[in-house]
DNA sequence: TCTCCTTGGGCACACCGACGCGCATCCTCG
DNA sequence: CGAGGATGCGCGTCGGTGTGCCCAAGGAGA
């Protein structure tokens, strides 16, 4: 199945504004809101729209400060990576979890309040992982890019 | 201001499904809907709530690769920075972009189809960047965890 | 070339539900 | 005991949503 520009901009319009109504959006797409409608369902039958979800501000939860960890176990045995990954599900300061290629076994995302928050959740969570042989911490001074879809998707229309 | 465990409990409903009516939070969350729908308002009002936005499921569109990218560049001079990163903003398939503390200045977060299609972005993407001194990419066998919120903001409540 | 058929779009309508308001009540704190 | 803040109930209005029907465009086949 292939999306033409108008799927794609209903798309584009739905992530930044998940709330908007039929008309709202059959307006900016330049469609009817009848027309509109049975094309959003589609895209939600065929799975191109996952769900929606509100978008909640980091910041204003004292979140400010993004660590990106490399995690080296001691072994890359099946019974070592279940056992690693059923305990990095548990961190709660833990975003995102890559089983990555290379050297490093894993990478970390984690979020924190401010350096020392970190030092508390490194004593705390990730310490606490097992069979863990190194750990290496870096950390983000700015962010800038943070996409939720990359704008690659939006610009492929047919038609 | 203090959130308390309702206020958590709607932002842990609302991030799951944004599009919940008030009353339909309102039962989940053990309020009446009015009361809800105040709590709500001033939770958007209050910034914590910065939008409402559609998920897409980027399997869907054949992004099933995750590759991370670090580079280091030339010089860490302002200027280089500035160059770096007016052309970093524009590359498609990049989803997320940290300036490093430690050896390495950025490390980007790339979604591609395949291998072979992050060849391509190498090429027309990334190998475009100004002032890159040094590329160095590691894919992502595997997600072990992708939230958008790390569940500790849930975790917090007074009261 | 004509015709049939399919696909997608637009219009109008009716129903249902959401939303927001006002007011009474309860709880807590001073 | 009084006051302020938050809650719950009921109501009316408004808007969204879904359906049925008709129309236009494009493709296939005879």
């Amino acid at each position: 199945m292939a999306l033409d520009r108008k799927d794609l901009s209903i798309l584009a319009e739905l992530t930044t504004n998940a709330r908007a109504s039929h008309t709202e959006l059959a307006n900016k797409v330049g469609l009817s809101s009848t027309a509109l409608a049975r094309r959003q369902k589609t895209l939600e039958d065929d799975g191109y729209i996952q769900g929606y979800r509100a978008a909640l501000d980091l910041a204003q939860f004292g979140l400010t400060t993004t660590v990106l960890v490399r995690i080296a176990l001691e072994s890359q045995s099946d019974e070592a990576l279940k056992a690693f990954e059923a305990e990095v599900v548990k961190c709660p300061s833990v975003v995102r979890c890559f089983l990555m290629s290379g050297t490093d076994d894993y990478i970390l995302i984690v979020l924190a309040r401010d350096i020392r928050d970190f030092e508390r959740i490194h004593r705390t969570e990730l310490s606490r992982l097992p069979r863990v042989a190194r750990v290496q911490s870096s950390f983000a001074l700015r962010e800038v890019i943070n996409r939720a879809v990359p704008t690659v998707v939006f610009g492929e229309g047919k038609r």
